[in-house]
DNA sequence: AATGAATGAGGGTTCATTCAT
DNA sequence: AATGAATGAACCCTCATTCAT
């Protein structure tokens, strides 16, 4: 009755940083349960905050989770934009660095959560939809695209079908994301392969293919790997 | 308030089909709006039955989903292993056949939908994630796993890392399925491409790899890595 | 813990008297508190139901406010019509009979504290004003300046402004309706005097303020504005 | 979000003014949007301070209710007394002054916000019943009842119930008051005609219903304004 | 004195679930 | 078996109030 006033956190912290945290924390929670489970109050809880100080920030729920996403994917995007740029070296060792750099930092930071995040949730929120489209499916494809077509055009890639040659590398590292976030994060055993381990099979194999060589005509010993 | 009167059926099933007709309509409702956010009175509308009714088939929302995921994903790994068991011919034809055959059956079946329900949902449904790594992930695994090692054991394959090529063959497949419930089904346009080409082209990269193979040269050299 | 099984108040009643008992909660509690502190939950438990149950019949709070208004006030305003339609004998008898029957019986009726809820509430809601002011002031000051009118061209009445003697006659009516929720309701001593006795004092003073003098007998002299 | 910068106040203003500024724009918002509506930051932006300096003059959003209410309705009863005080000339003289001058004075100052006010809130703070009762209900009403009744021994008026005749002249002025701030504020042609012209109307009514006949004389036939 | 970030109780609304018919 | 009215816990959001600066 009388007693209530001893253990009242002491009103912190100052405005600058509170926006980061609390899309980090809301990001969390709306990766692990959901947009419509989460609860705004968690959210709060998880940042250090109460319920109020979130409405100080982001007009509402939606609002949050448009942040989230936007906030988060705007950042990885300019890198992968400027790792292309930078690079010198072959076609080959272009994508390379792609997914073992671009796609495995992603992969380890918290915006893997992202992909998972939009894919739950487009169908409730267009303008989710819009956004990832233009700001990173087109870009990306595009990106992807043209390495390979220039390594198509240099004589260093087969002449494959650009497109599905896109998907076929780039829709296993979103999956890898995905699952991070679901299957992976439940049961130890779920793991896919490690990731590190699984991308350098995969480059091998979208580089080089499944079917073995043609048994080298006249009678050379060696063999591969 | 409902909707689309599409979904009204307008005559008296018979009894026997109501548990068929109850999963099919909550498995697209929870794959359109998510499970949380899907109404169990909306189910049972599109169903065409009273919310009442649905509680007489299943106790809870909650069985009610573990029912659709269980119900769609059982039959649909049968067909698979039986497509595997029944094959005669080459390695490389029985991967085409899985993919081009099984998995887009699946793709276009609303079985399609239960593995973004999954990915959606198994973290907050820890008997989920126990029942698809069991039933689904291990079994499949298994199967295109032993595929690869048989193709690779005669001969057929190369030496690579067969857990990373089950996922390289298969992920892209699954994010198929995943894509078209979330971003494909928004906006029209962000359709990745057709999905049969897309197969195609995929097979043909996994078989065959990106790089172009050695000009035919004149003393017979050594390939690559 | 095991035991909040017992007091379960058994599901009551039927679909079709509800509207009005919610009605009849509401519009007391909405008089009392005023509607922005009144709460659902008081209305419906004053109802005899519970808060969902008042979602059933009122979409929102809003909703229920306009249908408490609209509903009470239809009744009463075609009984007032009747009234005037009905009447005969002089003018200055169906003023009284206005005055003394339908004002004191709306006076006595819950229809009164409409009148303090659409003075307080309408700033707020403007779709009340125009339904208040097209549904009662409009009709109501045509009903009374009418019978003003008949009777100045009937020599019963003397050359009055109609449009200002009618606002004489009624807003005191008005008021007391208001009143009698106001101030009247708080403390004993605040009542206005007994309104049947002030009716008829403003009966009297008003007709005696209207009524023409009669004609001057003898050598017949105009007066007058 | 806020709202018109016509509310803004640029320039600090001398300290001892700010009570004054805090009333008046609380008043306002009080009577537009009702007492509990009413956000609090809204009154603090209104009279351009934080809405932390509102708790620096009153502790709490119900003794500002009580203040507004307070200020501003003592200084127009004390004006009231005096008008009637200072005084010379007919009874019926006196009462259109206090209509047409202190009635009229009211009606275009905030204060006739104070009226809607009182009525809104007094049934959820009993203390301003009290006050009002007692500071402007009951001499308001022995104001004006001693005119009456002195007007009636002098043989200017007649005999009329003075109670119902105090209520007859006041109510109506009450009200008007009350509409200027309800339906008034909302729609223009709700407007009750022009307050002038009604106060005119209504004295005229008033005085002629209260006026004692001419004492019916032998010959003399004329009748009296 | 003044500010405005932070708090948290409170209330409108939704919806899974129950149960009388 | 089927219905749909009724329930009430849960959750988003608001806003009076506090307090560190």
């Amino acid at each position: 009755m009388a007693s209530n006033s001893a253990h009242h956190v002491p009103r912190q912290r100052r405005k600058e940083a509170r926006p980061q945290e609390l899309l980090e924390a809301a990001l969390q929670l709306f990766v692990e349960r959901g947009f419509a489970a989460a609860r705004m109050e968690e959210v709060a809880a998880r940042a250090g905050v109460s319920k109020g100080t979130l409405y100080l920030y982001y007009r509402s729920k939606e609002e949050l989770l448009k942040a989230v996403i936007r906030e988060r994917l705007s950042n990885e995007i300019e890198a992968g934009a400027a790792e292309v740029a930078q690079h010198v070296g072959s076609h080959a060792e272009l994508l390379h660095k792609l997914l073992a750099h671009w796609w495995l930092r992603v992969l380890d930071s918290p915006a893997s959560g992202v992909f998972k995040l939009v894919i739950t949730e487009v169908r409730s929120f267009p303008e989710i939809a819009e956004y990832y489209f233009h700001e990173v499916v087109e870009p990306g494809s595009k990106l992807i695209g043209g390495v390979l077509r220039r390594g198509i055009a240099s004589g260093e890639f087969r002449h494959v079908d650009v497109d599905a040659a896109v998907h076929s590398l780039v829709l296993p590292m979103v999956m890898l994301c995905v699952h991070k976030h679901s299957l992976g994060a439940c049961t130890p055993n779920a793991t896919l392969l490690d990731p590190q381990h699984f991308v350098h099979g995969h480059i091998d194999l979208m580089l080089n293919g499944l079917v073995a060589p043609p048994p080298p005509p006249v009678p050379p010993r060696k063999k591969k790997r």
